[in-house]
DNA sequence: AGCATATACGAACGATCGTGCTACCTTCGA
DNA sequence: TCGAAGGTAGCACGATCGTTCGTATATGCT
């Protein structure tokens, strides 16, 4: 499939655009992006900018869309190379504190920004950031549906509510250390999720 | 104490504005507030709003002060009333997922979303928010210390991490529910807290 | 070579933002 | 009764917002 060299300078720019834009928006919110700061700090035209995406909301999409392969990207991926079972679960767990504590995004977890942004609000992009926010929690689910199929969780444990503890604890550690700073936050949610699991986990 | 009548009145609009500000910034968020749409609302002149507060960041601080209020008089302060210790324990995450579920503010608990939306940030609406958090963040502590001092709770349990852990389930249920709607979040949480509580208590 | 396509720019639009300034009205204190 | 003080309205300002339009430029296709 040939390159057409046009639309690929438009992809690039494209990029470049969202990578700042997501950056923004997980400090300011989607709601903080605008094109003309965009613009401004990127050294392009507004209406350069405005061409790319054709609408202000078809640019907090297309964030939401960027943000979402880069959480894949550091948190999903690394995390299916581990062996199913106890093992991925707790890989899961880890990676996504990892990512949240690295900085990934400059305010913290994208998707817990967005979503406390968008959660009572309407419209194409509430619905957005919502699938990627149930998506996620699926994910967890799922991976502990299947640890507890492996055997590796007792028979008593109830799949969604072991999800939505563990779902829980890394948003508060998240939230914690955006907000006041320092590492505690990380280290309480590991030490919850390390004695959650292990209570979970078949004698 | 003489009551000024034209502060009165004074007062008696700001309290109008502020119930009005802090239901829009449940939803909005606070950068979502605005001095037009708030007096087009009312039905009051731009200028007036702007002069009950002198600019939009005393705006949002008196709103984050009326929310803190509100806050106190659903959570902590029914709290308050019953006895130190386990009890008080569990009544607060009743009450605090009470005060949720009945959405006193229509976009679910103010300082969470108004927490996310100004984590990452600097400035004198970031500190407010982050007291009024910090502030119910060592209630809930000194709760926890308060029912393991009575004997209530086992020596070995770090109230820390306790409260912690209890706070993020909370937050979990609030965002779930207003992002996803339904009661499920509520009970998940409720479940999460009682087995949580029931396995530190003294037996 | 020539036409179509896609990016990118510059200028301008109407709307809304926060903020001043001025005037009016009500209420307080002397 | 009269000046002072506080709340409210009207109007205008500069800035920024998202959006539109016309145009220049670079690339692809015939």
């Amino acid at each position: 499939m040939p390159v057409d060299g046009r639309v690929a300078r438009g992809d690039a720019t494209r990029r470049i655009v969202l990578r700042r834009a997501v950056d923004i928006a997980s400090v300011e919110g989607l709601d903080g992006l605008s094109l003309g700061r965009l613009a401004t700090e990127l050294e392009l035209s507004k209406s350069g900018v405005f061409a790319l995406f054709g609408s202000k909301e078809e640019l907090q999409l297309a964030a939401v869309e960027t943000a979402s392969a880069i959480f894949t990207e550091n948190v999903v991926a690394p995390t299916l190379e581990v062996e199913q079972g106890i093992t991925r679960l707790r890989a899961l767990c880890a990676n996504w504190l990892d990512y949240s504590e690295r900085r990934v995004f400059p305010g913290g977890c994208f998707f817990f920004n967005t979503g406390a942004e968008y959660d009572a609000r309407t419209g194409r992009v509430h619905d957005a950031v919502a699938n990627a926010s149930r998506g996620f929690a699926e994910f967890i689910r799922s991976t502990v549906v299947a640890a507890r199929k492996a055997g590796h969780l007792r028979e008593s444990v109830d799949a969604k509510q072991l999800a939505f503890e563990l779902h829980a604890l890394g948003r508060a550690a998240n939230a914690d250390s955006v907000m006041f700073g320092g590492t505690e936050a990380y280290t309480l949610a590991r030490a919850a999720i390390t004695a959650r699991l292990d209570a979970a986990v078949v004698p």
